[in-house]
DNA sequence: TAGGACGGTAAA
DNA sequence: TTACCGTCCTAA
């Protein structure tokens, strides 16, 4: 008797086992429907040493596995990185397999349809018609509709060849198939430099070995074009490519990128797929077929069935961690799946995260540098706007030197960037009367002005209401006014400053689907726009050679969250937009508006001096024990029910063993007191580098028993504190 | 007594 | 997660 270990797609079970019916061969990482209770569920074969199971059950109880899809098993490497997400993040193994087999529809099969054709049998009657039928149609092949229209006959004509024999149905993939990159379309010129480094890349895909790199350049110093390399080689080969980028929404630019030096498009993946597309990229992926799969994060489990190559561009974006269910983070696994499968990882970044760069003085990874702006253009000239000096008239966020500037750069005929890490027209609301503030109902958190929409709107929870002609509190009419400024109100200032100015803002509210990214794009490109107000949406990716002002609105915005890489993201984020800058032949200029020019992060931007500005960060990081050398795990308790969220969390808190290495610091209310209608609790997990924390946590939380409807998550290397 | 809401539990 | 079952309550 043949009994399986089977992983199923239920993620609040573990693995289960079943009987191998006579007949069916399965191994591990096939792909099986089996039963469940009186529904039927999509699984993969584990091995089952690798999977304990928590109770064992006996031959006699084993229900039958109902079929095996016809697809590629899930390979061994995929199965390794699989459980080693699975324990690290303790998530259950259910919810990772779930990212692999990311459409259901997918394992059924591709779409297809049934078309006609002649099998050259002859039917018993040969009326005129069906004789004029079958000579017109001949060896074409169609629907019966196309067919009976060639052979101007009715479709019962054709239904009764079919019957008779005469023809036949055959089924047809409506699919069209990805066509493969050229990997030799148009190679770009590279400086030596670009060159060298390039080659070594190329050599680690030819070798087909474990290679995790650090590409480090500065914006506009031409990553892509030479990772780009890499992933030629990796196609000659004849092997797959993946690029992860953190957002996807603008991928338009990129894309284009791509088919300029391919020829042809990459195959994409992101979470606003169709059904059918991803279905079809689902099925390109685990055949072979697609060569280059350009995607968000959850890319990064799919079943490549032959990866040579993982590339994350822009990987300090902290949004490549995700922020719920499994709590992993894109850069981290990559190159874990690098290792699994023996291939090269390419981190790419113009300012590489602490934990990156501390991987390569550690000598874990190889950093390969591109030293300058590629071509004519140079780095741009950043100052500082001191706003207790410089200061913005009232009501008024954009100060008279950045005024200046603007409208300089409006003369010359040339585009201006203004960013401002806030969405909407202003952040709070307020009555002037009686001092009510708008919060949303179901988080802790006001409601956003946002004036395109006419709504306020809860950035957390997506809640919205129509702007209130009057306060809901004291009922005072036209008593209502908008506290600070968000890119909205910004546009409005600049439309008050210049009136002549074509502007455009451009945040997830305008910018929410490649076309729209598309048409801002050719708008920006045609010289159809002179100011861009922009969130960070702006920072990732643009090359517009015309753009040579850009405008921090509030440098000390980022600082103000006070999370332990508050100061690396400022630093990040104000980088990059200041790389929006002189990308062309123009020189580009930067403002930094700011009320503290003495901050070491204005300062190392002014400088340009972020050596030591990140060793300064290091310092402090290593002197306070935090990542990336000491860890941090966050236990999020919540539940619709404070009392039961407090309790439980309490709990929780009273039951943290005493570990050597290792501190719990809270239960306290989360700064997201409430969420979506949830009240949430937290407790922070500090332990050194050394120590199994994961492990710890299993046990400590597994002793324990909770209220339904109290959920326990526990994000390991927490980068949000909310 | 039928039917609905709720909570607990099994699923191999 | 989902389906099912038992318990308890209410309306008829």
């Amino acid at each position: 008797m043949s009994r399986a270990r089977v992983l199923l797609l239920n993620s609040a079970l573990g693995p289960l086992d079943y009987r191998v019916p006579h007949g069916m061969a399965v191994e591990p990482g096939s792909i099986v429907l089996a039963p469940l209770g009186p529904r039927q569920l999509a699984g993969v074969v584990w091995e089952a040493e690798r999977m304990p199971s928590d109770a064992e059950v006996g031959d006699n109880r084993l229900r039958n596995l109902l079929s095996v899809y016809d697809l590629p098993p899930i390979a061994a490497p995929l199965r390794r990185l699989i459980e080693w997400t699975a324990n690290y993040y303790l998530a259950p193994p259910a919810a990772v397999l779930r990212m692999s087999l990311a459409s259901a529809s997918a394992l059924e099969g591709g779409r297809t349809v049934v078309e006609y054709r002649a099998t050259g049998v002859v039917p018993d009657r040969l009326t005129p018609q069906r004789a004029q039928a079958l000579e017109r149609i001949g060896e074409r092949q169609g629907l019966v509709r196309e067919l009976a229209a060639i052979a101007d006959v009715t479709d019962a004509v054709i239904r009764g060849l079919v019957k008779t024999g005469a023809i036949e149905a055959v089924e047809v993939a409506v699919d069209a198939p990805f066509i493969d990159p050229d990997p030799s379309f148009a190679p770009p010129e590279l400086s030596p430099e670009q060159r060298e480094v390039a080659d070594s890349i190329v050599e680690a895909v030819d070798a087909h070995r474990f290679d995790p790199m650090l590409l480090d350049g500065v914006t506009g110093s031409g990553k892509t074009e030479v990772y780009f390399e890499a992933v030629a080689a990796a196609i000659r080969a004849g092997r797959q490519s993946l690029i992860l980028l953190p957002e996807i929404a603008l991928t338009e630019p990129f894309l284009k990128r791509f088919e300029k030096r391919f020829g042809h498009l990459p195959v994409a993946w992101h979470s606003d797929l169709r059904q059918s597309q991803r279905r079809r990229a689902w099925r390109a992926i685990a055949t072979g077929e697609a060569k280059v799969v350009i995607g968000a994060r959850s890319s990064l489990f799919l079943p490549y069935r032959n990866l040579g190559l993982i590339v994350v561009d822009e990987a300090h974006e902290t949004s490549f961690k995700q922020e719920e269910g499994v709590m992993y983070h894109a850069r981290d696994v990559a190159v874990m799946r690098g290792h699994f499968e023996s291939i090269p990882v390419l981190l790419a970044s113009a300012t590489p995260a602490i934990e990156t760069r501390q991987m390569v003085a550690a000598g874990k990874y190889r950093e390969l540098k591109l030293p300058g702006r590629y071509g004519p253009a140079q780095m741009p000239a950043i100052s500082i706007i001191n706003l207790t000096q410089d200061v913005p008239p009232k009501q008024r966020w954009i100060a008279p030197t950045l005024v200046a500037a603007l409208q300089e750069t409006m003369e010359k005929g040339e585009q201006s960037l203004l960013f401002l890490n806030r969405r909407g027209y202003a952040p709070l609301t307020l009555c002037r009367t009686c001092g009510h503030r708008f919060r949303c109902p179901n988080c802790t958190a006001w409601m956003v002005e946002h004036r395109l929409m006419a709504r306020l709107a809860c950035h957390h929870c997506g809640h919205v209401m129509p702007p209130p002609a009057a306060c809901p509190e004291c009922h005072e009419e036209d008593s209502l006014v908008a506290c600070g400024p968000g890119v909205e109100r910004i546009a409005d200032e600049v439309a008050a400053i210049l009136p002549d100015a074509r502007t455009a803002v451009v945040t997830s509210d305008t910018i929410w689907s490649p076309a729209k990214a598309a048409e801002f794009v050719n708008r920006m490109e045609a010289g159809d726009i002179d100011v861009v107000i922009g969130t960070q949406l702006i920072t990732k990716g643009y090359h517009f050679p015309n753009l040579t002002l850009v405008g921090v609105v509030d440098a000390d915005l980022g600082l103000s969250g006070g999370d332990l890489r508050a100061a690396e993201r400022s630093f990040q984020q104000i980088a990059q937009v200041a790389g929006r800058a002189g990308r062309g032949a123009k020189p580009g200029r930067v403002f930094l508006q700011t009320r503290e020019p003495q901050a070491p992060v204005i300062q190392a931007l002014v400088t340009g001096d972020a050596d030591s500005f990140y060793e300064a960060e290091t310092d402090s990081r290593r002197e306070a024990g935090a990542p990336p050398f000491g860890r941090y795990a966050a236990i999020i308790v919540s539940a619709e029910k404070q009392d039961e969220a407090v309790a439980t969390a309490r709990l929780i808190g009273r039951s943290a063993p005493e570990v050597e290495g290792m501190m719990v610091f809270g239960p306290a209310p989360a700064p997201l007191a409430m969420l979506r209608g949830r009240h949430r609790q937290r407790l922070l997990v500090h332990a050194r580098r050394a120590l199994d924390v994961q492990d710890v946590i299993r046990g400590w939380l597994g002793a324990l028993e909770w209220p339904r409807g109290v959920r326990v998550a526990v994000d390991v290397d927490p980068y949000s504190f909310m």
